[in-house]
DNA sequence: AAACGGATGGGCT
DNA sequence: GCCCATCCGTTTG
């Protein structure tokens, strides 16, 4: 049996608080290999959520949709909501804590034309085309356009068809801090992140 | 440009 | 039965 050990990079990452991991999340890459394809994200804009937090999932204790979050840090929780779409989250806590950082939205870098597909064939209006800057600017939008599904709830995200690839350089960008979208508890904690300036955000 | 409401179904009290 | 970490097409000013 082949021993299995992280980087150090890997192991120390995700040792940082969860609004921490949400910062340095930003820049990054996600890549899907799918059967269709593969497609690449990179991520400009986060939200955290706390295990002392109203608004996250794990605030009332576990249960088995939030059971991932529960789990170890690295690994994705994808979760259904408003009865026809997921959002992707990462899960950041130390073991048992229940935190995540929600992924709200990827500036596109590859595989462009088969995100159009997968979007445009969730829309009632078909022949159109979606601008590059809207392909993944929201959560529900990036898990179609990167064609993730409820099957790949609680994998492992640093190897696999679905992973995150940490950009060597320091990062060039300025990060803007604002509230949360889309919910009513917690709603003036200051949780969400962005790259400023960046054309993919889903909102200023 | 902004505001609004319908779609649509699982999770939890 | 109500709530939702959303999106989209339509309506309104």
């Amino acid at each position: 049996m082949k021993k299995s050990s992280k980087s150090f990079f890997e192991r120390n990452f995700w040792k940082q608080s969860t609004v921490t991991v949400a910062q340095k999340l930003l820049g990054t890459f996600l890549v899907h290999n799918s059967s269709e394809g593969r497609t690449v994200g990179r991520i400009v804009e986060t939200e955290a959520y706390l295990s002392d937090d109203p608004a996250c999932h794990a605030a009332r204790g576990e249960t088995p949709r939030n059971r991932v979050m529960f789990g170890p840090p690295g690994h994705a929780y994808i979760y259904f909501i408003y009865g026809m779409y997921h959002c992707f989250n990462v899960v950041t806590a130390p073991l048992g804590k229940g935190e995540a950082v929600l992924i709200r939205s990827l500036e596109p870098v590859e595989g462009l034309e088969l995100m159009q597909k997968r979007r445009l064939s969730h829309r009632q209006r078909q022949n159109q085309h979606i601008p590059e800057k809207e392909l993944c600017n929201g959560p529900g939008k990036l898990v179609i356009a990167m064609g993730m599904h409820r099957s790949l709830n609680g994998i492992y995200l640093m190897k696999g068809p679905l992973s995150l690839y940490f950009s060597k350089e320091t990062p060039s960008f300025k990060i803007k801090t604002t509230t949360r979208i889309g919910i009513r508890e917690g709603a003036d904690l200051p949780l969400r992140f962005y790259i400023q300036g960046n054309p993919s955000v889903s909102k200023k």
